[in-house]
DNA sequence: AATGCTTTTTGCCAAATGACAAATGATTTC
DNA sequence: GAAATCATTTGTCATTTGGCAAAAAGCATT
């Protein structure tokens, strides 16, 4: 718990009480390797903060294949925004991809505590912003760069995470073949 | 001027007092064809509205490489936002890329429109989040797509901008070579 | 219409990456 | 610890894309 209010406090401050409050609406949800956190055609209810492990977020494009839209490791919120803002179906997996624990808050705890405590919505909309700047920053530079610049890219936004998942994860990621990726990591060794 | 009014209205409502105000605050801008909006190694200094011509914002990579990030056409918001938030030197040029008619804003009255109307600050954090969904929506997809597909997305999503910009600056955008999207655009017709 | 300037297309070849299959290595299960 | 399963590496070859330079096309100015 003490990792979440860290987070959060990086936004913005809050008092005792409401930190209080924030803690008493979570609780603890183990998902095993390979579980959903919510799957594309349902809506998302949950609004989850990784303790431990690895989740990442993929869709299949219209030639059928599993893309990897990006990772979530320890100490950051993992929601699937557009559905579970708006009430509409996802059409993401997000999946743990080793086993994780995390705290998850139900959307109607979640959206009770943004009409009760004050100052949260906005430590809510820098979190927010903050998730979708940095989506925009890791993943676009890479549609500029060949294959082996963008797996180095990778390995500096995501130091601790390429010796937990599986290499064609991170293939799907990067936009190349797992056997290209193969061959690239021996040349750089 | 209406054009802008409409745009805003379809985030949140305001009355007719405080898009009069608003309204005060806007001059008019003209930049021609290659002028900038604003440069790198420059802090941003206002918000614009395109009402005619096409920006875009693009920079340079360590290989020295010109990368066009995206483009911005008429009705749409046009601000180098981390620079302009946080006073920080700017790492982007953005420019105009045809003859440009636009609004804008100084950031002293851009402020003081924040902290005076009642509603717009949301307004414009919902003008902004959808713009950065935008942005993460367009580009990174085109990580995982071959350059023909790379061309035939940007179609879809700049249905007006193809014949008015230099073909040198879409490749740059899409991560291809000019020469390689020429061939590509002569096998599609 | 001739001139210069910019943009786009094309040709040629090299390099990078993909597709597919097989081999190797690692991990789990019984 | 043998078998089965899954992940990674490697081989071979085809395809795509890049690099570079020249030609062609388009545009503006005179």
């Amino acid at each position: 718990m003490k990792e979440f209010i860290d987070y959060i406090l990086q936004f913005g401050s809050l008092n005792q009480q409401q930190l209080d409050l924030i803690s008493s609406k979570a609780t603890e949800l183990e998902l095993r390797k390979d579980e959903y956190f919510s799957e594309a055609g349902k809506i998302a209810q949950q609004v989850g903060f990784v303790l431990d492990g690895i989740i990442r977020v993929c869709y299949y494009n219209n030639k059928g294949e599993e893309i990897t839209k990006y990772f979530i490791d320890e100490n950051n919120l993992v929601v699937d925004l557009e559905s579970f803002d708006n009430d509409i179906c996802s059409n993401a997996y997000v999946q743990a991809i080793t086993d994780c624990k995390l705290l998850v808050f139900s959307k109607k705890d979640w959206k009770e505590l943004l009409e009760t405590i004050i100052g949260w919505d906005a430590i809510v909309h820098r979190i927010i912003s903050k998730a979708l700047r940095q989506k925009v920053e890791r993943r676009s530079p890479l549609v500029s760069e060949d294959a082996t610049t963008r797996y180095l890219m990778f390995l500096k936004i995501y130091p601790n995470v390429i010796n937990r998942i599986p290499l064609s994860y991170v293939a799907s990621y990067l936009g190349i073949t797992q056997s290209s990726l193969s061959r690239i990591r021996k040349n750089i060794k």
